[in-house]
RNA sequence: GCUCCAGUGGCGGAAUCGGUAGACGCGUUGGACUUAAAAUCCAAUUGGGCGUAUAACCCAGUGCCAGUUCAAGUCUGGCCUGGAGCACCA
C-alpha cells in the first residue's frame, strides 16, 4: 500500500468503476424496507456551484447511511432544464437552447460523478426532453378535465425584461424573482391553475408534516393567509341609472359595522362606472388611469399617503340606516375579497389615515379601556366592548363578530365567509423554452384540449431566436396552424408555454418509474416509493416549489393517479454557502469553483469540508484554511491505514463485528471502548438531526485515539493487532459515507472483499461502550468543587459518602450546616450548605 | 407593523433529560525534527485576580433584566440585537 495519499488517482479510478458497473442502481423490487432520499434537482446553468455540492453531499451521505443500515434506497437525480437562461443564451447566439442545455448537462453530469454521488443514473429525468414533457402536458390535460385549469382575463404581473407574465409567488417585493426588474400590471387572457381550491387542505395538512421546520410551515401558512370574517351587502341608494345595485364587502371586523362612515372600491372594481355620477366621472376616470400607470412597487408602498376620489353615489348601512358615500382608492385591492372595503376610520389604521386626509367623519364603536371613546389621534384596533351599536352595546367585540354576522345572515344581507390570501397560479409564459400548453383554438369550436394520443405537442425547431420583443415560438412558420380535433377545421395552437414550476412539481414522482413510456408513472410503483422520506434543498423554495408540489400531489391524488396526501415527509433546508460573510456570487467575485477543489484536494476533501464546519441547516462560511485542514486530516487517516497495512487482520476485515477480541491490557480496553462510543455517537448524530459537523468531529476523535494508542505501543502482539484492526476497519466504515473514495481504496488495499459501500453499518455494544469508571462531580450549592474518579457501578449512598469524604469538600463545609444533598446517579453529588 | 429563527472564546461551532460550559476544528503563540523549507509531531490558548518561575487557588462568564430550581447555555416572563419571510389582504 502506498504510504502517501493520492486522491486524484484513486478518485478517477473508482468513479469510472462505479459508473461502469452501475454500483448504485436501485431495483424497484426488494424485500428491504424502502427509503427515498432526494435533493432538489438542479437547473443546468453550466457548472456546479458550492451550494449544489453542499446539497448533494448531504443527501448522498444520508442515502449511503440508510443503505448500509439495510434499506432499499432510491437516490435519483435529474435536470430542471426548461427555463429562461437557456433561451436567453440562445437568443444571444441565435442558437438552439437545446444545444446549450445538453452541453451543460453533459458537463455537470461529469462533475456530479466526480463528487462521488451514489445516484442511480438509469432514472435520470430531464424536463425539457419530449419523453418527459409529454407527461407534463398529459397531466395538464387531467387537471383541465377536473376543472383545475382555466383561462381568464386578469390583471397579471408582467416582467418587461423577461418578456413574460409571472405567478404571484414569483414576484418578490414587486420585482421579478429572476431578473429583479420592476413588475408591471397587464390585462391579459391567461391560463391559471386553481390552487385556491386546495387552500384549506394545503393549510390543514401542514400539521401532518412533522419532519418539516416551523419556519417553512409558517411561511406557507402566511402565504395561504386564511382569515375568518363576513360578507355584507350594502344597497346603493342613488345609482345614476336608477338600477338596483349592491356593493358587497369582505371584512374581518364585522363587530365594527356600526362605525362605517364611507366605503371604498378598488380602481379596477367591475361596477365602478355604474357607481359613478356624471359630475364625478372625469375625476374618477383620471384617478383610474393613474392607478393603471403606476408600478406595483409604487402602488404597494405602505408609506405612500393614501389617495382617492369620491364616486358621488351612496350606500345605506342596513344595520343603522345611515347613508354614507362611496369612494375609490387604490388601497383597496381588486383581487382580494370582493374588491370593496367598508371603512371604519376609528378602528382601522388605513381607514383612519384616509379619513383624516379627506375629512371624512368618524364614529367610535369599540371602547378603548385606556382612553374611552377617544380615537382622535389614532385608530383603536384592539379588543374592547361595543358602544354606539344599538342592541349590541356592551357586548365584547369578539362575541359581537358572530352576533352581528348572524343578524346579517338572518336578515339576508350577509354571510359568514372564510377568505384566503392565496391566488390562483398563473402558468402561461410568453416564452419558447418550456412545455407547450396542449390546447388549440378552433374558429368554430373554441378552446379545445389536444387529444392525449397526439401528445407530445413538440416545440417547433424552425424558429428564429434573434427576434426581440416577442416569443421566438411565434416565428415558427409551421407551429401555429393546425386542425381542430373536434371538427377538423382550421385551428391555431396556444403559443404560450408552461411555467417551469409545473415541470418541477411532479419530477419526484417520475423518478420512481422513470422509463415508463406508456404512462406518466405506474400507480403501484409510485405508491411504493413515495412519499419522499428525506427531501433536501434550499430555503428559497419554501413557498414556490414546495407549495406547488404539495398541490400537485393532492390534485393527482384526486385524479386517481396516486394514494398519498403529501409528497415529502421530511424536509431539510440547508443553509447558504458563504465566503467572507456573504453569499457566493459571480458579481462579488467570491465564488469557489468545485473543479478546482477536486483537482487540488480531491472530492473527498470537498465532501468532508462542506459537512464539517456548520450544521446543515445553518449558513456555511467557506474558508481556504478549512479545506486545507480537511485535506490534512484525510492524509492523516491515510497514513494511519497505510502504515499499518500489514498489521490488519484478515479475519477482522472479513467480519469486523464477529471476532471476539480478548483484551489483557487497559489501553486495548480503552481503544475498543472508544470505537464503540464512536459508532454509537456517529450513528445517533446521523439518525437524529443529520448533525454531520459533530459526526466529523467524532471521526477526528477516533483517529486521534488510535494515534494515541499507537504512540503508547512498541512492537505489536497478536492481541494488539486484533484491536487495531477492529479500530481501523470500523473507522473506515464509519467514514465511508463521507470519504467515499479514500475508504474504498483503503478497503481494497487491505484486502476487503467487494465494495466497502456494500458492507453493513457498524453496530455497537452498549456494555463495551461504557467506561468502568466515571468522574463523579461534587458540587456545593451548585458550583463544582471537586471531581473524583469512581467505579461506574457505584451506588447512590456510596457516591454521597465519596463526596463527603473529599478533602476539599470537608474544608468547605467546615462549620456550615448541610441542608441536603442531591445525588444524580452516575453523574454528580450536590451538597447544599448554609 | 405581523410571523418565524438565531444570539456561547479571536473564528466555525460542541454540550441526550435542566447536572463538569467551550468537545472537535480553524487561527494564534511557543517548541521538536530539518542546512533550510515543506510536511509531520508536541504544548499552550474564555476573561480577570496575576507581575517572575513552579505548582496551585479564587472570582466572573453562554445578548440584557427578572423568575422557577439544590442546580439554568438549556425552562418561564419581559426586553435588546441580528437574520429570514409576509405586508394597504380590509
Amino acid at each position: 500500500m502506498k504510504q502517501s495519499y493520492y486522491p486524484q488517482e484513486i478518485e478517477k479510478k473508482w468513479m469510472k468503476f462505479w459508473d461502469e458497473n452501475k454500483v448504485f442502481k436501485t431495483e424497484n423490487n426488494s424485500d428491504k424496507p424502502k427509503y427515498y432520499a432526494l435533493s432538489m434537482f438542479p437547473y443546468p446553468s453550466g457548472k456546479l456551484h458550492m451550494g449544489h455540492v453542499r446539497n448533494y453531499t448531504i443527501t448522498d451521505v444520508i442515502a449511503r447511511f440508510k443503505k448500509a443500515n439495510g434499506f432499499n434506497v432510491l437516490h435519483p437525480i435529474g435536470w430542471d432544464s426548461f427555463g429562461l437562461p437557456a433561451e436567453n443564451a440562445a437568443m444571444k447566439h441565435n442558437a438552439d437552447p437545446e444545444k446549450w442545455t445538453d452541453e451543460n448537462i453533459a458537463y455537470m453530469t461529469q462533475q456530479l460523478k466526480m463528487l462521488g454521488l451514489s445516484y442511480d443514473w438509469d432514472r435520470e429525468v430531464t424536463t425539457c426532453k419530449p419523453d418527459y414533457y409529454k407527461w407534463t402536458q398529459w397531466i395538464f390535460l387531467q387537471l383541465y378535465k377536473k376543472g383545475l385549469v382555466y383561462k381568464k382575463e386578469a390583471a397579471v404581473n408582467w416582467c418587461p425584461d423577461c418578456g413574460t407574465v409571472l405567478a404571484n409567488e414569483q414576484v418578490i417585493d414587486g420585482k421579478c424573482w429572476r431578473c429583479d426588474s420592476e413588475v408591471e400590471k397587464k390585462y391579459l387572457s391567461q391560463w391559471f391553475v386553481k390552487i385556491t381550491e386546495y387552500a384549506d387542505e394545503l393549510l390543514k395538512d401542514l400539521d401532518l408534516l412533522k419532519g418539516w421546520g416551523d419556519n417553512v410551515k409558517t411561511m406557507q401558512a402566511n402565504w395561504i393567509g386564511k382569515s375568518h370574517g363576513a360578507i355584507f351587502r350594502f344597497p346603493v341608494v342613488d345609482a345614476p341609472n336608477g338600477e338596483k345595485m349592491e356593493v358587497p364587502v369582505y371584512t374581518t371586523r364585522p363587530d365594527t359595522v356600526h362605525g362605517i362612515t364611507y366605503l371604498v372600491v378598488a380602481p379596477e372594481y367591475k361596477d365602478i362606472e355604474k357607481l359613478t355620477t356624471p359630475e364625478n366621472k372625469e375625476a374618477v376616470e383620471q384617478y383610474r388611469a393613474n392607478a393603471r400607470k403606476m408600478s406595483e412597487i409604487e402602488r404597494l408602498s405602505t408609506d405612500r399617503t393614501k389617495t382617492g376620489v369620491p364616486l358621488g353615489t351612496h350606500c345605506k348601512n342596513p344595520f343603522t340606516g345611515e347613508i354614507f358615500p362611496l369612494w375609490t382608492a387604490d388601497y383597496a385591492l381588486v383581487e382580494y375579497g370582493t374588491g370593496a372595503v367598508m371603512a371604519v376610520p376609528t378602528h382601522d389604521t388605513r381607514d383612519f389615515d384616509f379619513a383624516k386626509k379627506y375629512n371624512l367623519p368618524m364614529k367610535v364603536v369599540i371602547q378603548n379601556p385606556q382612553n374611552p371613546s377617544n380615537c382622535e389621534n389614532e385608530a383603536y384596533t384592539d379588543e374592547g366592548v361595543l358602544l354606539n351599536s344599538n342592541e349590541f352595546n356592551g357586548m365584547k367585540n369578539t362575541e359581537a363578530k358572530k352576533a352581528i354576522t348572524q343578524k346579517a345572515v338572518d336578515e339576508g344581507f350577509g354571510e359568514f365567509k372564510t377568505q384566503y390570501r392565496l391566488r390562483d397560479w398563473l402558468i402561461s409564459r410568453q416564452r419558447y423554452w418550456g412545455a407547450p400548453i396542449p390546447v388549440v383554438y378552433c374558429d368554430k369550436c373554441g378552446i379545445q384540449p389536444v387529444p392525449e394520443d397526439r401528445l407530445p405537442v413538440l416545440l417547433p425547431k424552425d424558429v428564429d431566436f434573434s427576434v426581440v420583443g416577442k416569443s421566438p415560438i411565434t416565428t415558427s412558420p409551421t407551429f401555429k396552424d393546425t386542425v381542430c380535433p373536434i371538427c377538423g377545421g382550421h385551428a391555431t395552437r396556444e403559443m404560450d408555454t408552461m411555467d417551469t414550476f409545473i415541470c418541477s412539481s411532479w419530477y419526484y414522482l417520475r423518478y420512481a418509474d422513470a422509463n415508463n413510456d406508456k404512462e406518466c408513472f405506474n400507480k403501484d410503483i409510485v405508491n411504493k416509493w413515495l412519499p419522499v422520506d428525506q427531501y433536501v434543498g434550499g430555503i428559497e423554495h419554501a413557498i414556490l416549489h414546495l407549495l406547488y408540489s404539495r398541490f400537485f400531489t393532492k390534485a393527482l391524488r384526486d385524479c386517481g393517479l396516486l394514494d398519498f396526501d403529501e409528497p415529502f415527509s421530511n424536509l431539510l433546508t440547508q443553509g447558504m454557502v458563504l465566503k467572507d460573510g456573504s453569499k457566493m456570487s459571480k458579481s462579488k467575485g467570491n465564488t469557489v469553483d468545485p473543479d478546482e477543489i477536486f483537482e487540488n484536494y480531491g472530492a473527498d476533501t470537498a465532501r468532508l469540508f462542506i459537512l464539517s464546519d456548520s450544521p446543515p441547516a445553518r449558513d456555511f462560511d467557506w474558508s481556504d484554511a478549512g479545506v486545507e485542514g480537511c485535506y490534512k486530516f484525510l492524509n492523516r487517516v491515510w497514513r494511519l491505514v497505510a502504515s499499518n497495512a500489514e498489521n490488519i487482520s484478515h479475519a477482522v476485515i472479513a467480519n469486523p463485528q464477529g471476532v471476539a477480541i480478548h483484551t489483557t491490557e487497559k489501553a486495548n480496553d480503552d481503544l475498543i471502548r472508544t470505537v464503540h462510543m464512536s459508532i454509537k455517537g456517529i450513528t445517533n448524530d446521523i439518525t437524529n438531526e443529520f448533525q454531520f459537523n459533530t459526526v466529523i468531529s467524532k471521526y477526528r476523535e477516533l483517529v486521534n485515539a488510535i494515534y494515541d494508542w499507537q504512540a503508547k505501543k512498541g512492537e505489536l502482539n497478536q492481541e494488539d493487532k486484533n484491536v487495531l484492526s477492529f479500530a481501523i476497519v470500523s473507522m473506515l466504515k464509519l467514514m465511508s459515507p463521507v470519504a467515499v473514495y479514500l475508504t474504498e481504496e483503503a478497503w481494497h488495499e487491505l484486502g476487503g472483499e467487494g465494495s466497502i459501500h456494500e458492507q453493513p453499518w457498524c453496530v455497537w455494544d452498549e456494555n463495551l461502550a461504557k467506561s468502568s469508571s466515571i468522574t463523579l462531580v461534587v458540587q456545593i450549592n451548585g458550583k463544582v468543587k471537586d471531581k473524583i474518579e469512581v467505579d461506574s457501578e457505584i451506588s447512590k449512598d456510596e457516591m454521597e459518602k465519596e463526596a463527603l469524604n473529599s478533602e476539599k469538600v470537608k474544608a468547605l463545609i467546615e462549620g456550615k450546616t448541610v441542608v441536603k444533598t442531591i445525588v444524580v446517579p452516575g453523574k454528580l453529588v450536590n451538597i447544599v450548605i448554609k
